[in-house]
Formats: C-alpha cells, structure tokens, sequence
DNA sequence: TACATTGTTCGATGTTTCACGAACGTAGAA
DNA sequence: TTCTACGTTCGTGAAACATCGAACAATGTA
C-alpha cells in the first residue's frame, strides 16, 4: 500500500478547502484532528459507513486539509494546520471556532469519549 | 414586489454560509460587495446568464451573506458584515483575502470597471 | 391602457456529491 | 501458504447543484 498523494502547499486552494469544509461529518473530523496530534484511522468514529469515512478523509486529504500516514495496514490522520495557516490565515481558527459554538459534526468523535 | 426573505442573526449557519461561498461566482459576488457599499443589480457582471445570477444572489441572501432591497422595480444588494462578523468572527476576512490572494471569482466584477 | 424594464421563477438538463455494500489489495499473523 | 485485519476502490442510486432560456410578475413610462 503506497502512500496517497497529498498537494503540495502551493496546490491548496481555497475553493478545495471550503468544499471540503461544506459537511458536517467533515466538519467533525475537523474538529477531532483540531487537537494537532495524529490519530489513528480506527480511532475515529463517525455515524457512516466505513468506505463513506474512508471518502471524507480522502476528500479532506485531496483539498490539502490532512495528512494521511501509512504504517503497515494501519493508517494515522493528522491536521495539516502550518500549511493551511500559512496558506489562508485566520481561516482555520475561523471554522474552527465557528464549528464550536454551533456544534456542527458532533456525532464524529473518537473511541472510548 | 415584495421585499425577499432574509435569515435572522441567530438563523445564519455556518453549514449555510460554507455552502454559500463554495462556488467562484458567489465568492466574486463577495469580493465586489466587500466594499460595504450598497450595489445595484444591474451594475454587477458575472460571466452567467441573469437568471443564473439571480440564482447565485439568492443562495447568497439565503445564506445570510447578503441582504437585498427592492426599491421599485430595482434591486439593491450588500454585505451583511456586521451580522457575519458577529456570528463567525473572522471568517468573513479570512475568506476575502485567501479570495485575494487566489484571485477567486476575478469574473465578477462591476458595471465600468 | 399599452408598452418597456427589471429581476424572479419554472422546467429541463447535465454534473457533482454523499451514501452504501461488495469486492479488492496490502500487510501482518498463524 | 493460508487466514485475518485494515482501508481503499468500485458500482450504484438518490439528492443537491449550476446552468440556461422561456415565461412570468411587478413597476414605471408613454
């Protein structure tokens, strides 16, 4: 299993982020991996099906939101949070903080919260 | 012609304003209506046909990113910064200039420009 | 009243998105 | 090698979205 492709900074776009951001389950993961440690792919827990998780990581890796890590059969998630802020200041916190107060994505979470 | 709904305050999403601005046209509309200053349809050129534009404005008036007066058979549309910046402090800025920066919806522009 | 202007709404169309289960490939364990 | 665990990919379907032109409603003008 070779590790998936991820943009470089300069490949992020901000029409990419904000439709990755543009769901809440997304929205969860987000706020789950706001913590800035990696976290393990079965750690995460989300009111889907697991091939439709493994899509929203997969959409949120493609527009430059995570990191995606392979480690044998495992794999780990991290936010990409220095790229995004350098890349669109402020935005990140932004959601972030917004995502809070509304509560958006809160069925995603992870095992044993 | 009746005045158009709008959203109240605590009736504006994030979920709604993401969607909102996850399109180049809509995130140009914001870049032209940025300048807090009250604009009329007709002045406003988007590379889409009116009734696609009228389409677009909606989205954005239902969202709660805009609001629109009617004044006879005119309309007049503008930035709704004060209630944004009050739900979702910074995300408003943070989006314009990652716009900026990335040139988005650089079609949208001004009658005259 | 009749006509012109302005923007909205309708209906149709093609694209994109999100969802699922099934099948698959890779890596480690037995 | 055979089996198991982990995630990805595929095929499909439903819903949402962006787009257009045509028809419409509301207002102002002749």
């Amino acid at each position: 299993m070779k590790q998936a492709w991820h943009p470089t900074p300069s490949e992020i776009t901000l029409t990419g982020v904000m439709g990755a951001l543009n769901d809440p389950v997304r929205v969860g993961l987000l706020r789950v991996l706001a913590d800035d440690r990696e976290h393990g792919w079965s750690e995460l827990r989300a009111p889907v099906a697991k091939s439709t998780l493994s899509y929203h990581l997969r959409v949120l890796r493609d527009a430059g939101v995570t990191r995606t890590r392979q480690e044998g059969t495992r794999c780990f998630v991290e936010l990409r949070r220095d790229d995004l802020d350098a890349r669109f200041p402020g935005l990140l916190d932004a959601v972030l903080g917004a995502a809070h107060r509304d509560d958006i994505g809160a069925r995603v979470g992870l095992a044993g919260t």
